[in-house]
RNA sequence: GGGUGGUUAGCUCAGUUGGGAGAGCGUCGCCCUUACAAGGCGAAUGUCGGGGGUUCGAACCCCUCACCACCCACCA
């Protein structure tokens, strides 16, 4: 092996090879475990919570597959309908084209064109990440087979009833110009104003005044709505005000919506242009009027002055001409919530336009008849409600009860150009026909050639394709093996933000066309947020490319690529400014295993991850430590015994302790990662490797290895250090799968293990008959005594190297053989020149005092200690011993303690202050002796 | 207006039936000891956000306050 470990010259060859040899593809043997990956949109490139994710993933499959289950991860993309369009609009723009210039044939080509650049980079950096995806099974939402799912689904429905097409009022992007759903909608705190309008009452007897947020509204205004409670105005009821500008006589209405508390108490009502005024126009049947195009200026529903205005200068321009007029009573500051865009970010305009939705309140018995339970929402609160889904961290269920439990109709339906075509078609007459296709509409419908026909311009929103996933990937409509096999499937990981966009709409979709869960469990996984704590996105310039973190990046191409292609140009020199200043020295390589140990590591429940560089740098650190400690193991096996095909060995105590030992850290890994704790399981194989294997069991190899050790004892521990590394690997693999793929290979045979891969090796399994209790509690002996002495050394400042003499007073039976058995170890690892026994009544002379339990280990001062350090020592060894023994006093000088706690414990408190007590007795001796010198 | 999560060492975070406060990084000493200086050995470091309660005993359970973050919601 190379003395410096390079993760850039193994990672991308091991991938290479899996995935020729077909190692991704499920077995087609045992208990089937299958994960469906979130489709990453192919908007561009995956970022650092695709990262994150996709690590989870993998040692989740990797685990499953190394246990014997006939284990499938499936891959794909999506076609995210409205955010590729807009990455490919805005290229078009950059050339000074646009879209409509184009036409649509064009367009959409261009957009396919972008999807396969986009979906190629993706693959690439989920090869370079190690995902072992079946890449055979390679699927994106708008293939063929994915398309027709999207139409059985969408048909399906339709003719149940549950799809419906009409006009409501409809969140209205007026930069995409389509509409969105609630969801897509985000709405913030602005400050704003609100103006106070008076409407004159018909009669000439005075005016009303009306508080509102948007006063350009008012042209489409059709009443003006009072509380009936409201005694102010109760007598005006009935009566009609005279619209300012518009010339429009307009009723006076009643209605408890109104607060009169709020503003005075008189509501202008917009049916066309607010939610809540639809409402209350539905209840007093004001018809609708319109007064915006798609694009947000007015219409010639509104009077020619203001025409052709866009919304904000109509605004403008309303207000001072009510101010001309007189009618202006004021402008109070005001803040309020403006929805926008989650994509555009422009306000988002209620707007009544025809859109289909998913009917997802209407109440209908299985049978068809009305009534009873909400035929698509109910069966999606009920899996969850008893445990037929799990999620993982379970307060998460809250959330997604709190969203169906008070939901709205979905509306499906998109004005853009990239997506599903929504499989329906009209007719001259307006008569709207939904099939699979115009020749099948025809046929059903009995419509000859004299009938023309038109399909539907819209698209479906992304989600409902996105929301078949985990059945239509599998081969449904048809009835496959795959999805006999695979659905439901195990586990869904992902993230909480796409709960309702994704999770909620999954279940609903497969209860309904499956009959089935889609997944047994949810994990839901937190966002990865850099080290300042903030959302990683584009327009911050903060998001880091996972490549950049493996391959490592200089300064100047860092910049580069963050300050390149950004909505706000603007942004650009703050952009790198920061970045110069996080990131002085670029980033260095860490190697893909480094950065998943790492992800996994940060992988606890129900947190946003910080990602610390420090962090990372440490895993790259262990991966290093792993790679030289397999470097000592094989300089000291390789073309020696290691017992691989005989039996003639011994295992001594160090031998049968890390034996044990590895036992202990599997099951806890098992444990960990059947608990989706990532981070647990990673720092026990951390801990296992690094402070056991690595600082003890391969220091305690070396005196048996290089002294005088028997061959039989020799060979024993070879093939000790070759067969725990060898489960070590296997048991690291899920989280580092290159470097231990690269050392395994080189181990396996000296393990006496063949196979091709460690990727289909058996992951480790703890056998109890291993445990072994004595040889933790001998090993545990051994390593005390020497911490004694090195912390002796260490405040010593006593060089490493130098050997110390060392006296034994009060060594018990135990003690002896101890020392006996395992000198070698000690000289060793204490560097010890000497050990001399000195009698029970043997006055001992000036030393430094270590202790294990009754044994005392001295050093002699003399020349070698300095004897301020020393008492600087016991005082702070006497002062934690005083502190330990003052609290264990306090609780057993109470009486209550004493009396009402558990027997055991109270035995485990008299047994710490027996040793405290005996051991601070020593202390004080040595403490006062070492003073009187 | 509802709801959720958080507040533990300088930083990032563990701490799962309430019973001796931990890790990594950073810091401070001594060491290039033939696996590893991306290292070894040793050390220091915490009114566990504030207050109250339950309990023999609280980082952990209950109440309350403060601050931070996020989600949901139609108040002009």
């Amino acid at each position: 092996m190379d003395k410096t470990y390079s993760p850039r010259d193994i990672e991308p060859s091991w991938y290479e090879t899996w995935e020729r040899n077909g190692y991704f593809r499920p077995s087609g043997e045992g208990t089937p475990y299958c994960i469906m990956i979130p489709p990453p949109n192919v908007t561009g490139t995956l970022h650092m919570g695709h990262a994150f994710q996709d690590t989870i993933m993998d040692i989740l499959t990797r685990y499953h597959r190394m246990s014997g289950d006939n284990t499938l991860w499936q891959p794909g993309t999506d076609h995210a309908g409205i955010a590729t369009q807009m990455v490919v609009e805005r290229q078009l723009n950059a050339e000074g084209n646009d879209r409509h210039t184009l036409g649509r044939e064009a367009f959409v080509e261009k957009i396919w064109a972008w999807k396969k650049h986009s979906g190629g980079t993706i693959q690439n950096q989920m090869r370079r990440l190690g995902a072992s995806v079946d890449w055979d099974r390679e699927r994106f939402t708008m293939d063929e087979g994915l398309s027709e799912s999207v139409d059985e689904v969408f048909i399906k429905l339709y003719e149940q009833g549950l799809i419906y097409r009409g006009q409501r009022l409809v969140n209205w992007d007026p930069v995409l110009q389509t509409a969105v759903s609630d969801l897509e909608v985000e709405s913030a705190e602005e400050k704003g104003s609100i103006w106070k309008l008076r409407y004159p009452l018909s009669n000439g007897d005075g005016h009303l005044v009306v508080a509102t947020t948007r006063p350009e509204t008012m042209l489409g205004d059709t009443a003006v709505a009072v509380n009936p409670n409201d005694e102010r105005y109760t007598h005006l009821i009935g009566q009609t005000v005279m619209l300012p500008l518009v010339g429009r006589e307009i009723p006076i209405v009643a209605d408890d919506y109104v607060d009169p508390a709020f503003g005075t108490g008189c509501l202008k009502i917009t049916p066309a242009h607010d939610f809540n005024d639809y409402q209350v126009g539905l209840r007093h049947e004001c018809e609708p009027i319109n007064i915006l195009t798609g694009d947000a200026h007015i219409n010639d529903n509104a009077p020619a002055a203001y025409q052709g205005l866009d919304r904000f200068a109509a605004r403008d321009q309303i207000v001072a001409d009510f101010e001309a007029a007189g009618l202006l009573e004021g402008i109070d500051p005001h803040t309020l919530m403006v929805p926008r865009g989650d994509r555009t970010g422009a306000v988002i305009e209620p707007y009544l336009t025809y859109q289909w939705f998913v009917d997802l309140t209407r109440e209908v018995q299985p049978d068809g008849r009305p009534g009873g339970w909400q035929a698509i929402t109910q069966p999606a609160i009920d899996v969850v409600r008893d445990g037929r889904i799990r999620f993982t961290p379970e307060n998460w269920t809250k959330t997604y009860y709190n969203w169906l439990e008070d939901i709205q109709d979905w509306c499906i339906s998109r004005q853009i150009w990239w997506g599903h075509r929504i499989p329906a078609w009209y007719d001259d007459a307006g008569n709207v026909y939904v099939g699979r296709d115009e020749a099948t509409v025809r046929a059903e419908h009995g419509l000859g050639e004299a009938v023309t026909l038109a399909q539907d311009d819209d698209v479906l929103d992304t989600w409902f394709s996105s929301a078949l996933w985990p059945f239509s990937t599998l081969g449904w409509p048809q009835d496959t093996s795959e999805l006999q096999s695979f659905y439901p499937t195990s586990v869904l990981v992902t993230g909480f933000d796409i709960i309702f966009f994704w999770v909620a709409r999954m279940i609903m979709m497969g209860l309904r066309f499956m009959d089935a869960v889609p997944f047994h469990e949810v994990y839901i996984h937190g966002l990865v947020r850099d080290s300042e704590g903030a959302k990683m996105s584009k327009s911050k310039g903060n998001v880091l490319d996972p490549i950049d973190i493996i391959d490592g990046i200089d300064l100047e191409a860092l910049v580069a690529k963050r300050t390149s292609g950004l909505m706000q140009p603007r942004r650009a020199a703050m952009i790198e400014k920061q970045t110069r200043a996080a990131y002085p020295e670029g980033i260095a390589a860490h190697g893909t295993d480094a950065l998943r140990f790492t992800f996994a590591s940060l992988a606890t429940t129900g947190r946003d991850v910080v990602l610390d560089m420090g962090r990372i740098d440490g895993y790259r650190n262990f991966c290093n430590k792993l790679w030289n400690a397999a470097r000592y193991v094989l300089m000291n096996t390789e073309d020696q015994d290691c017992a691989a095909t005989h039996n003639n060995f011994t295992l001594g105590t160090a031998e049968r302790w890390i034996i044990s030992r590895l036992q202990a850290t599997e099951r806890a890994v098992t444990d960990a990662l059947d608990h989706y704790r990532m981070d647990q399981a990673a720092q026990a194989v951390y801990e296992f490797l690094w402070d056991e294997y690595c600082d003890w069991y391969l220091e305690l190899s070396k005196p048996t290895l290089q002294g005088d050790a028997s061959v039989a004892q020799q060979i024993g521990t070879r093939r000790t250090l070759v067969a725990v590394l060898e489960a070590v690997l296997r048991l690291a693999h899920p989280f580092m799968p290159f470097i231990t793929e690269e050392i395994w290979q080189r181990l396996a045979p000296l393990a006496g293990v063949s196979g091709e891969t460690i990727m289909t090796q058996a992951f480790p399994v703890a056998q109890p008959e291993r445990d072994d209790p004595e040889a933790e509690a001998e090993i545990d002996w051994v390593k005390r005594f020497i911490l004694g002495i090195r912390r002796i050394r260490g405040e010593m400042d006593i060089a490493p190297g130098k050997r110390l003499p060392v006296l034994l007073k009060h060594a018990s039976a135990t003690d002896q053989s101890r020392l006996e058995q395992h000198r070698a170890a000690l000289d060793f690892l204490a560097r010890l020149e000497s050990v001399d026994q000195l009698n029970h009544d043997d006055e001992p002379p000036e030393s430094a005092l270590a202790l294990v339990d009754s044994l005392e280990i001295r050093v002699p001062m003399a020349g070698l200690i300095d004897k301020t350090a020393e008492l600087t020592r016991l005082g702070k060894e006497r002062k934690r011993l005083a502190d330990d023994l003052e609290r264990i006093d306090g609780k057993l000088n109470n009486e209550a303690f004493v009396s009402r706690a558990p027997n055991e414990v109270v035995e485990r408190e008299r047994e710490k202050r027996a040793e405290a007590s005996a051991a601070l007795e020593r202390i004080d001796a040595q403490y006062a002796r070492i003073e009187a010198i």
